[in-house]
DNA sequence: CCCCGAAAGTTAACGGTGTTAGCAATTGCT
DNA sequence: AGCAATTGCTAACACCGTTAACTTTCGGGG
């Protein structure tokens, strides 16, 4: 029970993590080629040459694999979003937000069915626990965003309202409480808040397709929203 | 073949339609009780106290029926922002848009099951025809907006770009051809889909739960939002 | 008035899904 | 070497959409 702590139950974790993976893997190849409603149990486990009954001594049920798949989708999306922005290390930091932003619709564009098992609805199927795994993932990747706003305010660029209602400040301290590191003011949460609110809205309701009725190449607006956006914090370059 | 044609096949097409509605009636229901997965052939039909292959007699499969719904849902919400703008007839545009985005908030929280259905869904179930019904009775929910944004046009308070994307006037004029009435300004559906979008955001991510993690009431935000979006329209009153 | 044919609704069946129970086999650790 | 945990299987149940074939109902034209 105690000796060889590191190689401790040491192979079986490896080759466990190894079919975790691989399962989270054939869920993803099966939602991007064949749509959300094809990543199913018994299809992965079709694909991986074993039976769905098996798939239960890794996830206790298709709930629970959707939400690891979720999981690690926010985290590659995270990824992506840090690799966007280390791209232009030297930059200030509106110029890496506008980056990180111009990845943001890039990876949705070119992702649609993960940005829609992220960002559509609550869930597929009508069922989440509210507070469960999306929220450490999910603020993985919020926390970029937030980031370089915080940044930006340090440059005193930010103006936010000086009168924030009081209901909010008692859950924007909440908020608070749930980020790492050095306290963030409450004016740059509410102003990370109102515009992902709006980053989220120019973004989803283009990989929607919400807007095909409209416009085949929306990155006009969205460049203008975004110019928008970037002067709303502050930024002067374009 | 001809002859009663104010009556003709009188009393079958009523009870056909009462089945229709009946069946949209119980769809909904299940929507709104147990969320969008419960919305099933063979759960309205047992509702209905018959059985599923019945409901074939009425509609073409399970797509077509919730095709039909959405359609309805498109209605039903067009006249939830007609009936808030006309409760101000009197008002000016200005005040009646506002009217009317808070109406549109105001549905969406009171009924997220059928928000979601309508705007979260190209996804969901991987299938949609692009083109179909939802043009119809979705034109007619977004021409309330845009009807009240070209009379604010009209009163010379909107100040639209001037220099608009090439590649986009080919296609605005396109959407304007959708549109009945007199021709809409090209700079102003470029407004409508810009202030839709934010809208959009605003409300959608509050409706799918995605602001939970934040804000239990994020009523102030949406009026500092509204009041945003009226601001660039040129209203000024408040 | 009656009868016919269209419309409505039924049962049976096929293939798909998530999920559980119980069993067999592999395999790492002591 | 043997114990026990882990892994994967088959069988089964309850759902789902969809189709085929059959029966019943009933409105309207002769």
């Amino acid at each position: 029970m105690s000796s060889t702590a590191g190689t401790r139950t040491g192979r079986r974790h490896r080759v466990r993590d190894e079919a975790l993976a691989e399962i989270l893997r054939t869920g993803r190849r099966l939602l991007v080629e064949e749509g959300p409603g094809a990543v199913t149990l018994r299809a992965i486990a079709r694909e991986m040459g074993m039976t769905a009954p098996g798939l239960y001594r890794y996830y206790a049920g298709h709930r629970d694999l959707i939400q690891a798949l979720t999981s690690s989708l926010y985290d590659e999306l995270a990824t992506a979003l840090t690799d966007a922005r280390d791209r232009h290390p030297a930059a200030e930091p509106g110029r890496q937000l506008r980056e990180v932003c111009r990845e943001l619709r890039h990876w949705a564009l070119a992702h649609p069915n993960e940005f829609g098992l992220l960002f559509a609805k609550p869930v597929t199927d009508a069922d989440t626990t509210p507070g469960t795994v999306a929220h450490d993932s999910g603020w993985r990747f919020g926390g970029v965003i937030l980031e370089l706003m915080v940044q930006l305010w340090r440059r005193g660029t930010i103006h936010p309202p000086t009168d924030l209602d009081p209901a909010w400040v008692r859950q924007l301290e909440e908020v608070r409480e749930h980020l790492s590191g050095e306290p963030v003011p409450l004016e740059v949460i509410y102003v990370f808040v109102a515009c992902w609110t709006r980053l989220y809205g120019t973004v989803a309701v283009e990989a929607f397709g919400h807007l095909d009725f409209a416009l085949a190449d929306p990155e006009p607006l969205f460049e203008h929203t975004l110019d928008d956006i970037l002067t709303a914090l502050g930024d002067t370059a374009r």
